[in-house]
DNA sequence: GTGGTCTAGACCACG
DNA sequence: GTGGTCTAGACCACT
């Protein structure tokens, strides 16, 4: 299920991360589901074990999933995430630097809305949609 | 007036290019206004010349600036820029990925396109803001 | 296999990125080939590792190879380039420049072209060799 | 007549240079013909006149033209120049690069040589047209 | 191991 | 004065 392109500025370690996070968003993978073993995922990608062994620790990090100790790793459950404030933060500067660089390349604001309606309604989730 | 933040994790020089790309957009910068010299510069913000000119070669690179030796660097004529194919897909690529992150961090729809727009409306230019 | 002359007036690192673009032209690189790495080109030539990577970066903004974190260098699926309209007047500007001094060093046109036919006969690759 | 431009890469002296060798070879300049003074020429293309007493001192060191000290400076008698063996073969290696590039962006074997005809077909000259 | 970034210097050509 | 190139190192993130 999940894709990764090698030859993005992206590391490849961050793609896996965006890519659980979005099926979990997605609702292809909810609590309790189990993720492929570090291996077996590193060799469905070609990339080393310590690649996705990095992800993993990330995801876990990021309380995505939990890993037990010779079982596995799985979805965790989904707390009501409290981003920190940092991380948020970085997180709307980097969005706007983005933006910017789209922006200067001479997209328009309404495309700009369309590409993220189109990312929200792709996803089935019971993150709350809004909070201002 | 460019202030770098030298703890990110996004280059120096490369928030040297995003700052100069943004103030072109913001109208602070015209075309024809010249650049502070690579050595003023780094002085300024505490870097080496080296990493300020690489700044000013990428941006010169992406046709914000033209540069002449013995002279200096100055503001381009923008183009009516035709992003690379390839370009374009990065740039949306990007995108799409911080915007799952922050809405995986709970940001909702309404809230990003808020973003969007009090970003263009920071911006003074000509480029055209819609294009379908 | 590249060589270089560090007392030519042509800057290091553009030989190194003439050369590899001349390769390619020639087919002794083919997509997907690995270049050496930034460390062991830059010993076998005895420069820095600096200017070898100068190189490289140059190479990669011209979509000639595609570099990956940790891993190396390729080269990169060859699109059929769509120069833009800029470089294309910046070459043709150039090629007048240098054929005028050739032409004042008493340089026949023929012999000019003659210049042109071994070029073009040296190289294998499927760059259409017609476009009027 | 002379025009130059500041964004080139190539330096502006050497612009003049190959311009002012350009009009002797279209036959605009001849023989014992004045050039402007380097005051009023530097004052006509808004350069310093450092620049222009530069490429006038190159076009001497070329034999393309005398100064006489307090009167100024003339279209030399043109010798059937004898290229230095080095000069030419510095000459066409460059050529050949810039071949390469323009190749590298997709021109084709006969767009290239129609370039040469028009190149030559704009010239006058009583230089040998043959050389073999 | 890989490439990417940065420093602290130097020298050069250009204007 | 300007930018461009290069050296000789260092540290970092990624694979």
């Amino acid at each position: 299920m999940i894709q990764i392109n090698p030859t993005s500025n992206q590391p490849i370690f961050e793609q896996i991360v965006s890519q659980v996070k979005m099926a979990v968003l997605k609702g292809y993978l909810k609590e309790g589901d189990v993720l492929p073993s570090v291996r077996k995922l590193a060799l469905q990608l070609s990339v080393t074990p310590g690649t996705v062994a990095k992800a993993y620790s990330e995801l876990e990090h990021q309380n995505v999933i939990v890993t037990i100790r010779g079982k596995g790793a799985y979805i965790a459950e989904q707390p009501d995430s409290k981003p920190t404030e940092n991380q948020l933060k970085k997180g709307l500067a980097a969005f706007k630097g983005i933006c910017m660089d789209l922006i200067y390349m001479g997209i328009g604001r309404e495309e700009l809305k369309k590409e993220i309606d189109e990312i929200y309604d792709g996803i089935s989730v019971r993150k709350r949609d809004e909070r201002i």
